[in-house]
DNA sequence: TAGATTTGCCAACAGACGTTGACCAACAAG
DNA sequence: CTTGTTGGTCAACGTCTGTTGGCAAATCTA
């Protein structure tokens, strides 16, 4: 039946019960902490089919990381409008699920997580900050500029549950950092 | 001889050196990974002994992670300067040792750490925020939102090695960054 | 129906962890 | 010198970790 893709498997719904279970699990515990009884707990199977299916926990976690962000198309928006569409489709992308926060929790203890999350603010903000920013050559420090507002605001709203960013509206949170990310994107270099 | 303030004890050295052990691995492992038994291995030790001077593994982290902020007095700041001193203020404390490194790191893994950390910014930001901004009752989120992007710097910059924030100056980021805080702390509301 | 493959559970391994208590050497006080 | 206190080592404990291999049942293939 589906021919030019991947056999389905009469344990797929197992295996996506394990990703759903690691993803909240690391993004809650971190990579330490969430063990692979605890998820396969979660998930209500054993231990060994963790490995079975994933190979180990590195391999595991890759998995349960591997997000599809659906950037968006720098030639679509507006110059002036940048600031705002970036911090937009941030909020959107670290709520809609837990993959985000859980990447962040772990890449602050783990290497591989590290290199991914840099690796996706990397893809998300230089092409943005490459098409408005003034210098080319700036490109890199500016996209890192915006990396630290948004990663900085994700850290103090959704890991570390700081009250006041908690409680900050999403709208608000908009109209707060869009002209900060606009800055560091167009302005000219201080 | 120091008959007022504490008696000089003989293990004061090994006290110490467990200290600026734990400090270390904290900061470069986070709280799971640096082990007693690393910790005691650097300072050349046996572990047994963190356990009688600390008590247990998170008395010795609380130990770690008692540092002195000199906060800056808010009476003696100039309103349009502030944002600048704060971010100075900020990269000094954090280039200064390694505790805030090892308490960001921790802190998104440790509940404990995480309260330390909002603790922190707390007082340190609040004051400063109360004097400035238009209305006290705005305070909070301002102090929020300043906090949001230091820690943010100082993830990409010190945790996650970004390489362009890692690369930029500490006056360049101080250019940066000032007008953000200082934006955050005294503009009207959005 | 007979055999092969997949899915799952169970029990166990080896290593690392935080933590404990017994024990020895150096020192201080009488 | 004797006695009590302090600084330090050593060996071990119970527990938890990731990981492995064997075995039973369910399912697919022929």
């Amino acid at each position: 039946m589906t021919g030019t893709t991947q056999q389905a498997r009469r344990s797929d719904a197992t295996r996506t019960a394990i990703l759903a279970a690691a993803r909240e699990r690391f993004a809650a515990d971190g990579y330490e902490r969430a063990t692979i009884r605890a998820i396969a707990k979660d998930a209500a199977i054993d231990p060994s089919m963790v490995m079975r299916y994933y190979g180990n926990k590195e391999g595991l976690f890759a998995a349960a990381i591997d997000l599809d962000l659906r950037l968006p198309d720098p030639a679509e928006i507006t110059v002036d409008d940048m600031g705002r569409t970036l911090v937009r489709h941030f909020l959107d992308l670290w709520e809609e699920n837990e993959v985000l926060t859980a990447l962040l929790r772990v890449g602050v203890t783990n290497a591989a997580g590290a290199e991914r999350m840099q690796d996706i603010f990397k893809r998300q903000t230089l092409p943005l900050a490459l098409r408005v920013c003034p210098d080319p050559a700036e490109a890199p420090v500016r996209a890192a500029l915006c990396a630290s507002q948004v990663l900085g605001l994700a850290l103090t709203r959704y890991v570390l549950r700081f009250g006041p960013a908690v409680g900050l509206g999403r709208d608000e949170t908009v109209e707060w950092l869009a002209p900060t990310l606009q800055r560091y994107l167009t302005a000219e270099r201080p």
